[in-house]
DNA sequence: CAATCGTCCTGCGGGC
DNA sequence: TGCCCGCAGGACGATT
């Protein structure tokens, strides 16, 4: 499942292939995963340059000429994948292809159909939709101090720290992988409720998130699930992991067996013994 | 108001 | 071998 690294991962990958190509044919096969009509979205992308490429919690913002936006948010299984050939197979699962000036094709892929790429006006239109979104902070930005951490728990009081920290109007980009690797790394039980955590327990999270995420980008995400990067290749970042899927092996830090339990409908993993 | 539930969709695994 | 059933999962809308 495609979080704030493997995103980030993706972001990085295309803003230094697709930044200033022109796209010169579009064409989509699924028109329910664009949010106007189909002649509508290729009428307002055909001939357009790609500016920049942005990303929002778990959302890519792909910045066009005509000062329009394209948002795309993979879901659960969904890619985005740079062909450098225009002539190269791709996914049997694409639903939009943008084919670009230097002879390349960027081709969204979703078997689960969750996925969508967005057409957005303008800056407005895009400001208004991510003020409905309500995102939280970004983890790496540089005003998601501690204490703004802190600030923000101390409202959800009652709240399971796990659910809260997949909660997108939280903290952006955090979901079920991430949630439950920095509840591992902090040693805390994913049910305790935010009020009873003290203060070494909650800098712990901060800096698990943090670091977690970071060597996540570093190793370009990780692809438990169908996840795979912007040059249509696996992270490797499964390969680090210390909970999540690891119910009934054993826990590298105690050897307990980890534990599998629902939580707001979403599979949790951790460690009975030393994540209290 | 906040937590939970159903929904979207399809590959996959288990059961027989 | 192959079919069928049911499950997982991010985020949204509806419900309690």
């Amino acid at each position: 499942m495609p979080e704030l690294p493997e995103v980030e991962t993706i972001r990085q990958q295309l803003a230094k292939k697709i930044s200033d190509k022109k796209i010169t044919k579009v064409e989509v096969f699924t028109p329910k995963i664009i949010n106007i009509s189909q002649n509508d979205f290729i009428k307002n992308t055909e001939g357009k340059l790609i500016r920049n490429i942005d990303r929002r919690a778990k959302i890519l913002i792909i910045e066009l000429s005509n000062r329009a936006y394209l948002l795309c948010h993979l879901k659960l299984s969904g890619h985005l994948i740079y062909h450098p050939k225009k002539d190269e197979s791709h996914s049997k699962f694409a639903h939009v292809i943008f084919y670009l000036s230097n002879g390349s094709k960027l081709v969204f892929d979703d078997f689960r159909k969750f996925g969508y790429v967005k057409f957005v006006r303008n800056k407005n239109e895009l400001k208004s939709l991510f003020a409905k979104e309500g995102f939280g902070p970004e983890p790496f930005d540089s005003d998601f101090t501690k204490e703004k951490f802190k600030t923000l728990l101390l409202k959800k009081q009652k709240s399971p720290i796990k659910t809260l920290l997949m909660d997108q109007k939280f903290i952006a980009g955090v979901g079920n992988v991430y949630a439950q690797e920095a509840c591992f790394y902090a040693k805390i039980n994913p049910q305790r409720k935010v009020k009873t955590l003290d203060d070494r327990e909650i800098g712990d999270l901060y800096d698990g998130l943090k670091k977690i995420m970071r060597r996540a980008i570093a190793m370009r995400g990780n692809s438990v699930d169908s996840y795979l990067d912007a040059e249509g290749k696996q992270g490797k970042f499964q390969n680090y992991l210390k909970v999540y899927d690891r119910e009934g092996q054993i826990c590298f830090r105690c050897k307990t067996k980890i534990k599998k339990i629902w939580m707001a409908g979403r599979g949790t993993s951790f460690c009975p013994k030393c994540q209290r």
